[in-house]
RNA sequence: GGGCGGGUAGCUCAGUUGGUUAGAGCACUGCUUUGACAUAGCAGAGGUCGUAGGUUCGAGCCCUAUUCCGCCCA
């Protein structure tokens, strides 16, 4: 026999290694059902992820580890129903955010910038970036204990994933979605790039608005204009007034002069001019303001644009040509000032577009970039998630989606940067058209001239992520991972990027594939720290986890994230919570250790004679029966939950099963039953039985513990009399079959409710004795008087006697007593009168107290179900519930009779 | 301006289709180093669910209004 020695503590720290690198080892990360491989079943459903790709920017933070864990979870729970599951692991190559952090470096370490260094050398260093960030990313993930297959891991710049970006690209040209034009953009001067929309984000700054007079041409009269931005006054072409505002009605028509430049502009009427608002007539900017764009478009007007790439001021801002755009609104409001034009400034909260990457203020500038004509691509997106051809949970994220979907406009798709998917568009030097094919031409499609040069910037990263789900199974080819394993399952990821990302998938999933590209989104909320802010790198308020698993191990930060939250909510994570986690998967260890050696102390003796096994239904215990019926609850809520994804909540009850019920009640019971050679086998059946099943429902949660301890408890099996039981176990618990739920059976309720009467009477006593100072060694005496029970309570006496500290040798236990015995403290449990004899503990004023508050209780509990049972309630409610409550009352009345009776004779 | 989420014990959060004494973890109090576990055990104290109405036999949960906090969109 196999002799186990466990160590007290759970050593994740060794554990966690060995068990993942078993895993990836032994294939279990692969799909079952593999249409590359022989044997392959094509009607086999399959259930698929695509990761979420981490950019290859810096180390994971604390999200990733969320999404992981989720994604993981989900997977493994399929997994072990034996549904062929692939998890396609990948990462992103990030355009901007990878170029901005390795100029960073690139400055800071050598003191060079991108274009000191030129574009190929550059894009060789973010390479090599690439090489080590995508290496340490990886290695974090599967740290997370990811069971993703390795073997089908992407990268958004990989040959096949650029195949599908350019043949995406080719075909919106080809059908007339992509077009390139000048148009109103964000541009980031820092970056000098454009951004879209969605990388723009406001924020809510102190500033100020400025009044100024616009003069008419050849008067003296003005219109006061108000602005927050006075350096775009140079790129002015109308000032715009309400058509119904009598103080400037008459002005509509006439010209006036551009302070400084002595430009002459018309002044329009338009009902988008709020007529309250500062001074109550708009200068108009369509070079530099998306409102006065569409304004401008509306009436003819020409567009101007007063900032180059680097935000500096052009020609058109004639004298202040080559300032900075803030030093120029101070240099020309101090020279309108001086001018006489100047009314007033005001204090006034300005929403200051900010970029998402770096942060500086993006300036809304006129540029010639590519866009995607959206509006086609929506309405499919719309109706597949109207339609229910995807479900999004929680459902309350639809509404955003509609919602965006709903008022979107074109996307900008090229970047000014050097990292990325290049445009596949060559401009031809002879006769200026434009050439757009699958693979690199040397000629011009329109005049055959080989002066060719390609369009020199990149596209959108997101461009390339939306095609993901599919381009990671091999589109555009017909791979036979892409015909079995599309269109995916599910899309588990952060609502953040539920527009940058999850819109753009389901638009470029439909477009290019005419299939949805996963049939559910689950959307996980944030992840905070204590004080529930948002994590950041640079305020400090972030957690690494790295540290975090190192100290408290991978499975308790796993168990905290998924476990601490609900779907679609933000959850908060503190040390304290891991810790407490930490210190649930030592409980199961030390349980476990605990099953183990009940196993390993298992004599190995022939089968009794006239019996077919070790064991029979018939010597089950109260304990042994109690503990399975609530296995099997447990066992039904946790699929419950699982299929309608309310994750935390199963977490919860297995904790709380494993824990409450399995560790402090059953294992104790277990202990004495062990000691009975008669009920020694079958109790380790019931523990070895209750653990795998615990064990089975841990690990998409906690795969690192489980899998390790289920493993021991597999060889001790094994190794014992039973081996019998694990006999069909397969030699790893990440391919064990998950507990199928059974339905209730009859014998349940009944042995749950006697248990818990055993309970609140091994309570009762432990109370008393803890009041009483009594110690915790000391046996005591006990009598019991406790009616129609007493079969019960005298099967359950050594049960009741172990638990509560009683001496077994002086319990009694009886239907009625006669009398009182004399000098003994009077407990009532329901149905059960305990007498537990304390001498010089008795005091009988004490206990005529505590009796009569009892009483009282008992009382205001009888009153309240009187009352209720006595209203519209007993018509109304379902026939069960108010059994339910006849039953409670008909209990608190026992207990008050005995009470009374208690009270009588003290 | 439009939309969404949240306000439950000192703290962080759960709470099924409404079912009648509202739960957990941490923190707190007392006792215990007992042969699975002190990363533990036993016992205990602690909230009327933001506020005001309403629907219902019954509301933490549904409806209306209101207040505060957070987020998204314009």
């Amino acid at each position: 026999m196999t002799e186990y020695q466990l160590p007290k503590t759970y050593g994740f720290k060794s554990t966690e290694p060995r068990i993942y690198e078993m895993w990836e080892k032994g294939g279990y990360f692969r799909p079952s059902n593999d249409p590359n491989k022989p044997g392959f079943d094509p009607t086999k459903k399959p259930f698929v992820i695509s990761i979420p790709p981490p950019n290859v920017t810096g180390e994971l933070h604390i999200g990733h580890v969320m999404f992981v864990a989720m994604e993981d979870l989900m997977i493994r729970y399929h997994r072990m129903k034996g549904i062929p599951t692939l998890w396609v692991p990948g990462t992103d190559h990030a355009g901007i955010a990878t170029q901005l952090q390795v100029e960073k470096d690139l400055l800071r370490t050598e003191e060079v910038t991108r274009e000191e260094l030129g574009r190929e050398k550059f894009v060789e260093r973010v390479w090599s970036w690439k090489a080590k960030y995508h290496s340490i990313i990886t290695s974090q993930i599967r740290q997370i204990g990811a069971s993703c297959d390795w073997e089908r891991e992407r990268f958004t710049l990989d040959d096949g994933l650029s195949k599908a970006v350019r043949e995406a690209f080719v075909r919106l040209y080809e059908k007339g979605l992509i077009y390139r034009g000048p148009r109103l953009i964000n541009w980031s001067p820092g970056l000098k790039t454009a951004v879209s929309d969605l990388e723009v984000e406001y924020s809510e700054e102190p500033g100020k608005l400025y009044y100024f007079k616009y003069m008419l041409a050849g008067s003296d009269e003005y219109i006061p204009v108000a602005t927050t931005r006075p350096e775009t006054i140079l790129a002015d072409t109308a000032v715009a007034v309400h058509p119904e505002d009598e103080r400037f009605k008459k002005f509509v028509g006439r010209k006036v002069v551009v302070p400084m430049l002595k430009r002459e502009i018309p002044v329009i009427a338009d009902d988008y001019v709020t007529r309250e608002f500062g001074s109550g007539a708009l200068k108009i900017t369509p070079g530099h303001d998306p409102n006065d764009y569409a304004i401008g478009q509306r009436h003819g007007l020409p567009v101007l644009s007063m900032l180059d790439r680097e935000a500096k001021v052009t020609e058109t801002g004639g004298p202040y040509a080559g300032m900075d755009r803030f030093a120029c609104r101070e240099k020309l409001w101090a020279d309108m000032r001086a001018a006489g034009l100047v009314i007033k400034e005001e204090p006034y909260t300005l929403n200051i577009p900010r970029s998402q990457r770096g942060g500086e203020i993006v300036e809304p500038m006129i540029s010639e970039q590519w866009f995607v004509k959206i509006q086609p691509l929506a309405d499919a997106a719309l109706a597949a998630v109207r339609d229910g051809r995807i479900q999004i949970i929680p459902e309350r994220f639809e509404k955003t989606y509609f919602n965006w979907l709903d008022n979107i406009k074109d996307w900008c798709i090229s970047r000014q940067l050097w990292w990325g998917h290049r445009i596949p568009v060559w401009y031809c030097a002879d006769c200026g058209k434009q050439t757009c094919t699958r693979t690199d031409p040397t000629q011009c499609a329109h005049c055959g001239s080989y002066k060719l040069h390609q369009d020199p910037d990149v596209l959108d990263t997101w461009f390339s992520s939306g095609l993901w789900p599919f381009s990671t199974l091999g589109w555009p080819e017909e791979t036979p991972d892409y015909k079995y394993f599309y269109p995916t399952t599910m899309m588990e990821t952060a609502y953040d990027i539920l527009f940058f990302w999850v819109a753009r998938m389901i638009m470029d999933g439909l477009e290019f594939t005419g299939q949805v590209p996963f049939k559910t989104v689950y959307l996980h909320g944030l992840v905070r720290n204590e004080e529930g802010q948002k994590m950041s790198k640079s305020k400090g308020t972030g957690i690494d986890p790295l540290p975090v698993m190192e100290e408290y191990g991978t499975d308790a930060l796993r168990f905290t994230l998924l476990v601490g939250s609900t779907p679609g909510n933000d959850s908060s994570i503190s040390l304290k919570k891991v810790e407490g986690n930490r210190n649930f998967a030592n409980k199961i260890w030390n349980a476990g250790r605990f099953v183990i050696s009940a196993i390993n102390s298992l004599t190995s003796l022939p089968v009794p004679v006239g019996k077919e096994t070790r064991w029979s239904e018939s010597e089950w215990t109260l304990a042994d029966s109690w503990v399975w019926a609530r296995l099997q609850t447990l066992v039904r809520e946790v699929e419950r939950l699982f299929q309608s994804y309310q994750y935390g909540e199963a977490g919860r009850q297995i904790y709380e099963f494993f824990w409450s019920d399995f560790a402090d009640w059953y294992v104790e019971v277990a202990k004495l039953q062990l000691q009975t050679p008669e009920n020694r086998e079958h109790t380790a059946v019931t523990l070895a039985r209750v653990l795998d099943i615990s064990l089975r429902l841990l690990h998409p949660i906690t795969p690192f513990v489980t899998e390790e301890l289920w493993g021991h408890l597999r060889g001790a099996l094994l190794a014992s009399p039973l081996a019998e039981l694990a006999k069909d176990w397969p030699a790893a618990l990440i391919i064990a079959s998950w507990p199928e739920p059974r339905p209730e059976e009859d014998w349940e309720a009944a042995k749950v409710t006697d248990f818990a009467l055993i309970q609140d009477t091994i309570r009762s006593i432990r109370n008393l004795r803890a009041e009483k100072k009594v110690a915790p060694a000391k046996r005591i005496p006990a009598t019991i008087a406790c009616g129609g029970k007493t079969d019960l309570l005298k099967k359950q006496a050594g049960v009741i006697a172990a638990l509560a500290g009683l001496d077994p040798v002086l319990l009694s236990i009886f239907a009625l007593l006669p009398e009182k015995p004399e000098n003994s403290i009077a407990l009532v449990a329901g149905p059960v009168e305990i007498y537990v004899p304390l001498s010089g503990m008795v005091d009988l004023d004490e206990e005529r107290n505590r009796f009569q508050k009892e009483l009282a209780e008992s009382q205001v509990q009888i009153d309240r179900l009187e009352k209720l049972l006595g209203s519209d309630f007993a018509n109304k409610a379902p026939a069960a519930v108010v059994q339910k409550e006849r039953e409670k009352l008909a209990a608190f009345h026992e207990t008050a009779a005995k009470l009374k009776a208690q009270l009588k004779t003290s």
